[in-house]
Formats: C-alpha cells, structure tokens, sequence
DNA sequence: TCACATTGTCGAACCGCTTCGAAAAGCAGC
DNA sequence: GCTGCTTTTCGAAGCGGTTCGACAATGTGA
C-alpha cells in the first residue's frame, strides 16, 4: 500500500509538505507542488479513508436509513434510494445503506462508532422512534416524510394535504358530485405511513366543503387482491364518477378491471392517481397523476444534509420543513362526468 | 466522544488491558473484565469505526456496485439490493452502496482508498469492463451476473441457458410447436445484459433440436410500447400457441393485451415467464414462471464474499461459478394447446 | 525455599493522515 | 551585511484503536 510518507520520499519533501501540496490548505511553491503531484501520479497514491476520517473526524459518507412497510409498493423506494446516492455522489459523498428492519438500532450503531457524516432517513412515520436517536446524535439528519415532531431535524415531503385537496377540487371543477378514493393498506397506515391519512383526510375535508361525496377505502397493495377491492368499492358506488388513487398498485391493476367492466375513461369514469412517473411509464398507466417527485425528495435532503456537515448553515438556524406543491400531471383521464349518469 | 481511553481510566486499567478485555485475544482475569464492560455500560463506549479500521485494515464495509442499464426494469434491481444489504447486515456488514454510472472509477476510488473489504457487482456484463480494476484490487470481489472470463472473481447468477432450455422443453412437453419469446430491449443486450441472449440462444438451440418453431423478439421495456410489440408478435404468428417472457415489462403488460384479444390463458394461448416472485405478487401475474432468485443470489454473492474476507477460503482455492437451477412455479398458465389451432 | 512456568497486565509502537508551532529560507530596506 | 518581515518547509504530536514484547504476579514441583 501507498502512503503519503512514500509519495513524500519520492517528491523529496516531507510528509507535511505533501500533505499541504495535496489539500492547498498552505501555501506551497508551485515547483515543489509539482513534484509531489508527479509523485502521486507515478506511485498512483490514493489517501487512506480511514486514516483521513480518524485524523479529521469527517468520513465523507451518509448513512441511508430504509425502511421497508410490509405491504407497501417496495420498488417506489428505489427512486428515493437512487435519488440520495447520486445527489450524494455528486457532493463528494458516499452512502451507506441500511435496509436493517431495527432502524433504531442501526441509528445507534452508525452514529456512536462515527461511521457516516450524516443521516437521511426514508419513509419516516409520523411518531417514528428513530427520531429520538437521531436528536442525540451528534451527526446531522435529513428525513423524506414529514413527522409530527419536526424540530431539530430537515424534512422534505411531497405536500400530501395539498394533494388531497388538489385531487378533489380537481374533480370538482369538472363537475364530479361522487368520488371514491383508495388508499393504501390499512396496514401501513398502522405502521406509521402518515402520508396515507393525511391525503385522505384532507380530500375528504375538502369534499365536505364542497357538497361531495368522498368514498374512502383502504386497497390491497397486491394483485389479485386489489383488482377484487376495486370492483367491490365501483359495485358499492354506482353513481360515483371519478377515482383518486393513493396506491400503487391498484393504478396499476385499474386499466384491466375497467377494461373487464367495459369501462373507458375519462368518458365513463375520471381517474387521478398519486405515483412517481417512472412508475407510470414502466406500467400501463394512462391516468392523469400527481408524482411523488422521489428524486427531487431524496436530492433535496442530502443538499441540506451536506450544508449542514459542511457547516453551511449558521449553527443556530431553523430547521427546514420544505413541502413540494403537488402538480397534476395532465394525460387526460379526466373530464366532465357523464351527463344524467 | 468517549473513547478507550476513558474507558481503561475509568476501569482503573491500561488501554491494551481494555482492548484485550473486549475482544478476549488475550486472557484476562474475570474481575478486571467486568470492571472493563462497566465502564463501556456506564461511558455508552463504542468503538470509533475509522480508527479500528486504520489500525485492522478492515472496514467491515463490502462496496455494492449496482449497474442501471437505461431500459431495464429498474424495480427488480431491488431485491438483489436487498439481498445484498440484509445478508450482509447479518454477517456484521455494513454496505456501501454505489449507483455511479462510472463503475470502473468507482471501483477504483473504493479499492484504492481502502473504503471498504471487498465487493460485490451486480448485473455484470459479458465483458464487464469493471472486472479489470477488480482483479487488481487488493479486495476480493463476488458478482451477480455471469461474465464470459470468471477467473480471479466468484460467480453466481440464475442459469439463463438452462432457464432457455426448460421454457421451451416445458412447451414441447404439453404439445406446442410454434412459440414466440419476448426478450428484453435490444438495447439491454448492446449494453451487455449477456442473459438475453444466452437465455434466446439456448431456448432456440432447443427448439431448432425439437422441432419447435420459435419465433425469438426484442420487446420495448416500457408501456404502452411492449403492449404493441405484444400485439404486432402475436399478429405475425397467429398460430403460435405459447409465449415465452424473459421481460418484465411484457409480463405486466400481457394481461391486458390478451383480455383485449379475447384471448384466454391456458385455454389459448399458454405462458410462461422469468421475473422475480415478489414482481408477480406485486402485479396481477397469473403466469408460471422461473423465478430470477435476486435474494438468494445476492446473499449467495455476500456469503462467499464475506468467506473470503475473512480468511475462510484457502488461497489458492478455485474461484466459484455458481449458477442456480431454473424451477418452474407452477401458477397453471401452460397447458395442451387447443386442438386444430 | 528456589528455579521455572504460566497467566495476566502494561508500556510503547504503529496504522496513515492532518495540523500546529517553529525553524529555515528568501527577500526587502537600510 | 545586517535586521526584520514573509513565505515556505519541516518535525512532532495527535486522532483512537490494536498488538507485540516485556514485566509482574501468581502457581507449580523439586
């Protein structure tokens, strides 16, 4: 292996002065500089991370905190994941991910053994017990999903009230009296996905205000079982006219169960949806959605995370809590409901 | 931050007498080692991670080199992913995970810095052009995908030749003569995804011996383009009885196209595909299939790898090439073609 | 009681890099 | 040629662990 004390050696110089001519941080005379660079090219020196992180205290790593809910579209994940590691890569950092079902503990591990700089945390709920931890840490975090207690931490999340209500006043302005939504599975709702109440009630507040009927149903997040609650909720509202997805996966099986049923849209029912566009490319989804802008979640909390390792923004400064507004992406599966239907 | 140091003070012991204590590579007497682990219980002592890992030479990191091939069902990266991390997790490992586009760099800047212990690669290349640096590095390395040289590297991956084989012996069995097989995107083949091809060449090698008239096609990666490509491969061979997927998108995809054109499984036309098993429970995939096995081979790859690591596989022991046999789930999709189709 | 193992503890060195304070070198002005 | 100031380079210490060789404290057998 090739240290720095060789790189030294053969520039003629000492450690230090190699060690300044690299990082900048003195001045060097532009002659000597040149020397331990031809060192370092001849030698093919490359610092020791290790030795760099003990020395300096930084590690030039992000710890990637996962969290995958039973019952929950796993692979709408990825573009979180992705989102963090080249937003990450592109600062200069590394990532680490942790997929461990025991969040805390792997919070506790990575921050007291001075593993990673920071932390991004995905999928927080909204009394998420890893919060806790992370408050003690001495690293700062930044979390995708917003908790009920924000204070000493960034959040980034798309705006879910805003959507709720996005989707039902879109709905209305074309004229829909009766609207049936489907969220997740109850199941992750129990286990700390906020997002999913929060759209819902905030669609069916705003459906209150406006004189609509709002249908909300919890769906299966897999086939066949989805397809079956779908039926079930279109045979238990017969007038309704328009569906507001929150669920993955039954966006994806709507088109056959409409099909099945003869239904076209948007000439017999609207349809909104609430996914990612990647997903709504790989999968046949003609429906107008709102995205859940992973990438631009995921990029936005390492930028904040890494201002802060680097001490970019002032110690006493507020938290952000940034919300993305929802936009409705338009592909035209929404339109004037059916008169005298 | 509290470090041995504290702790030995504390213990009323010197530092190496804490060290020995804690990793028990030397006796110590039962008295100063539970004086030792009060003081870690009453300091909340946790080693520092570069510190150790300057002084071992090992980070207890493994590097996870993932590879997005643009075209590629992004989604089922994931479980090998998972795979990876969780095996990894179990064996004391953390994993460094790397989406960078430029592999071979990123290899290269992991190796060099001695950021982490060895390597695993998924979605390895016919000729990968990230082998090179990796049997240069000082790490071992464990790959998921098989390359066309495997020497200095450990192999594991579905066997795609065998996946080839069985699909159209399975056909040939029930009575098909005429199938139609739906590969990935050309472009994933130029791009090096060497199981497309190694699964179309085998599966028409087969029924070139059979008998079987095949009809081999790219298919799009993405909807509604597979949906056509669907429709236009069964167009041109309305007498084909039988559809083999190795593609993704085209098993979500088909469902609809065939309800369509009316057309039943098996009673018309049978199939069978090759996905991952949560990819079917996920969407609405009532086809039999060869499962892609992503969590068994990545936690086969870290297994191996971590063997090494650790001293536990003789030097001079041959490289592993393990493939895993295809089985067929059977979710009663193929059957006797309809007599005079 | 003494020589000799054996067992448990300690001090010091080292892993590779950064950084501080001080020494050396260069340069101006007188 | 000397003083006084910068600029550049160097030596040494320190980051927080691990590990080796030596020493001290026991215990054993003669």
């Amino acid at each position: 292996m090739v240290t720095i004390g060789d790189v030294a050696r053969v520039a003629g110089v000492s450690r230090s002065t190699a060690s300044y001519a690299l990082s900048g941080k003195r001045a060097i005379t532009p002659a000597v500089r040149a020397k331990v660079l031809e060192a370092v090219q001849e030698l093919g020196y490359t610092p020791n991370a290790g030795a760099r992180a003990l020395a300096t205290s930084h590690t030039k790593v992000i710890g990637l905190l996962a969290r995958f809910l039973e019952d929950e579209f796993a692979p709408a994940m990825l573009q979180y994941i992705l989102g963090v590691t080249n937003e990450a890569r592109e600062l200069g950092y590394d990532t680490l991910l942790v997929s461990e079902e025991d969040g805390v503990h792997a919070l506790e591990r990575l921050a007291s053994s001075r593993m990673v700089d920071g932390f991004v945390l995905l999928n927080v709920a909204e009394n998420d017990d890893r919060l806790g931890v992370l408050r003690q840490a001495a690293q700062p975090g930044a979390l995708v999903g917003l908790p009920e207690r924000t204070s000493g931490v960034d959040v980034f999340d798309l705006d879910f009230v805003g959507t709720g209500r996005l989707m039902v006043d879109h709905m209305h302005e074309l004229g829909h009296r009766e609207l049936i939504l489907v969220s997740q599975p109850q199941h992750v709702v129990e286990r700390g996905g906020a997002y999913v109440w929060r759209l819902a009630n905030a669609a069916l507040e705003r459906a209150a205000q406006l004189g609509i009927d709002l249908h909300a149903y919890f769906g299966s997040s897999t086939q066949p079982s989805i397809g079956e609650d779908l039926n079930r909720f279109l045979d238990a509202h017969p007038d309704a006219t328009g569906l507001l997805l929150n669920n993955e996966a039954a966006a994806a099986a709507l088109p056959s169960v409409l099909a099945e049923r003869g239904l076209h849209v948007p000439a017999d029912v609207s349809v909104i949806g609430r996914y990612s566009d990647d997903f709504a490319r790989t999968f046949s989804l003609p429906f107008s959605s709102i995205d859940s802008a992973a990438d631009e979640l995921g990029r936005a909390a390492v930028q904040q995370l890494v201002a802060r390792i680097e001490g970019r923004i002032p110690e006493g400064a507020r938290n952000v809590v940034h919300l993305i507004s929802p936009e409705i992406l338009d592909r035209g599966s929404t339109a004037a409901p059916r008169v005298g239907s």
